[in-house]
DNA sequence: TCTCAGCGTTGGATCGTTCAAAAGACATTA
DNA sequence: TAATGTCTTTTGAACGATCCAACGCTGAGA
């Protein structure tokens, strides 16, 4: 089947639809229908109009689609500033272009300002036409995007709850809770009692929240105090991480869970420093299972989220928000997983 | 300045180049050169359309002027998939899309398939007329990806030296040689003689080839011997880089310099097995300052590339190839530059 | 016999922009 | 006055697809 491409560099330029028409010998209407409506056509017909589009490699423009249907089958992602580092981005944007493109959408990035993500951007996207709707993540309180893109009847979806006061729009979300939940689990059995939270200052992130949340809950399920034990540092900030790690240690802690694997890492520093052992002396779980989790000695344990299923739901949920504009918004809660390495396998020290 | 937006969910839809121009009192055309070709019209029409198209928050239909002009000012990027994870990826994108919007580009994601990128996705967008260009990365030898595009006519970029027997097109990469050599001047410059380089096998990869050839010829020229002090690992297998060490550890090394912060983690991992303490007993130097590279305990030194530089380099030759299609291919080297943190500050123990 | 819905297909209008070329305004020159 | 040229603006036709309202024909129901 000898499958010519369309190029442009071709002589005698792309292949249209016309063209296509003319060698089929029907208009250019029937092979519009072969390619989007196949049941209009009759069988026969259908067939061959289908042989033509494959022999001369013909592939619909995507402008002229766009520019008659008002839609891009784009979905925008504003890249924040690398100043706030999310290891695994990588594997969230590869999630997420793989979950749209199987539904015949692509990804456009686009970058936001750093300090917080603008409107400006958002608006420019949309009043250009260049997007049909918007994949949000970072969503912080106060974050003026998910109500601004409501109001304009913007289809958008969050990878994060948005809890900007009442809850509003479509999102997916890890149940952080559940992931340090399984951790103080995991180290109970363990045997330590122990086990202290390092996390972000109270407030200062939602899901930071939500993950001393969930450790606070297991320890009260088992009758264990947490006073005293959560742990509080600022965001970004290694040397405050550290700081804040030692009142847990003071206090006795035979086990850390970290909010992020980059708070765990401020933890082996710390511990390193008063010539301690991470995992045999203090057990330390980390959250979000970044690609040095598993290459530090002793080896991260942490908390991984599902990032394949977190772009395909984010994309499931998008598309359905904009085929259905009024239907109530729907909300996914994925379950993350506790990876246990060398950093959490062994019991307390002093017999907890 | 009462700028309303061009918001589609307004009622009557969006404005368009024809609105402007009846409320302007002028043809379409005139708005249309407005804002294409401002020296056309006379300052005081110019001074009116301009203020109309301001009240009225109007902007061009992307859809429409790609279809019109023949280019989407779209620049296509295939996100590999995460099992060879680059740790950077985040900032890297983040610079190429800020670059690119400068000159009014944006850039179009696309999931290339585990296992090494294929064309296919490439000739799709190319067909279908939505991107103008390509960045490509992560570009090894053997890599079809340059010949197909230089023959199809299509402007490229690559990151990264594309090194497929002759040298075709642009690129921009960073001078890993520079970056490793640097790293060795400052060793010797502690005092260590006996300086090992922990790379990956000869010729699987042609940056890692590149590094190794830096620490190689800092070495000759201070007269040292580089014998036995080149250690091999496979890409992604921190099993195998850990065991890659040993020999260089045995062979009496004092410092290590590695192809890449993975790498040098392995060298933290072996260390500490030994009951070892990087950067005291043996100094570590890493490459491609990772986030968590300053983490680490002792924090690691690094080579850090100027991703900022390389995503405006990348989309500045990008825009050239466009422009001058059969220009004379250009090529920047950019400097890498030494991070200098606790694991490289102290000279040998024993004296060298 | 007449109407009418359904069949697969078609022609024409349309989306919003830019290109090419014609047309108008105005001053200069013969 | 008419011809010439320059500067400014308008007209008409694409770009390549989809939407809409019909086409002529058949068979079923009234």
């Amino acid at each position: 089947m000898p499958r010519s491409s369309n190029s442009s560099s071709a002589k005698g330029g792309p292949v249209t639809l016309a063209m296509v028409a003319r060698r089929a010998g029907v208009s250019s209407q029937t092979v519009s229908n072969a390619i989007n409506s196949p049941d209009l056509l009759r069988p026969e017909t259908l067939e061959r109009v289908r042989r033509v589009i494959d022999e001369m490699g013909y592939r619909p423009s995507r402008a002229a689609q766009t520019l008659r249907t008002r839609s891009s089958k784009l979905i925008g992602y504003g890249i924040q500033s690398a100043a706030f580092s999310y290891p695994v981005l990588d594997r969230f944007l590869h999630a997420v272009s793989q979950a749209a493109e199987e539904a015949g959408y692509r990804i456009l990035l686009f970058a936001c300002p750093p300090g917080g993500p603008t409107l400006d951007g958002y608006e420019e996207l949309l009043d250009q036409h260049e997007v049909d709707g918007f994949v949000l993540s970072g969503t912080e309180r106060g974050d003026p995007r998910q109500a601004w893109l409501t109001k304009r009847g913007v289809p958008f979806v969050g990878f994060g709850r948005m809890w900007s006061g009442r809850p509003i729009g479509d999102w997916v979300d890890v149940d952080g809770a559940s992931g340090t939940d399984a951790a103080v689990e995991h180290l109970v059995a363990l045997g330590h009692r122990k086990i202290a939270f390092l996390g972000w200052e109270r407030g200062s992130s939602s899901a930071g929240d939500d993950r001393a949340e969930g450790w606070q809950r297991a320890m009260r399920r088992h009758g264990l105090p947490t006073r005293g034990r959560r742990g509080q540092s600022s965001v970004n900030d290694s040397d405050v991480a550290r700081a804040a790690v030692k009142p847990l240690l003071d206090g006795g802690a035979t086990a850390v869970v970290a909010a992020s694997d980059m708070l765990a890492l401020g933890c082996y520093q710390t511990l390193r420093e008063r010539g301690q052992t991470p995992g045999r002396d203090v057990a330390v779980i980390g959250f979000d299972d970044s690609p040095t989790a598993e290459l530090l000695f002793p080896a991260l344990s942490s908390i991984a989220q599902p990032l394949e299923a977190i772009g395909r739901e984010c994309v499931r949920l998008l598309l359905a928000r904009m085929a259905a504009p009024d239907a109530p918004p729907e909300r996914i809660l994925l379950e993350p997983s506790l990876v246990v390495r060398d950093s959490a396998t062994a019991s307390p020290a002093g017999g907890g």
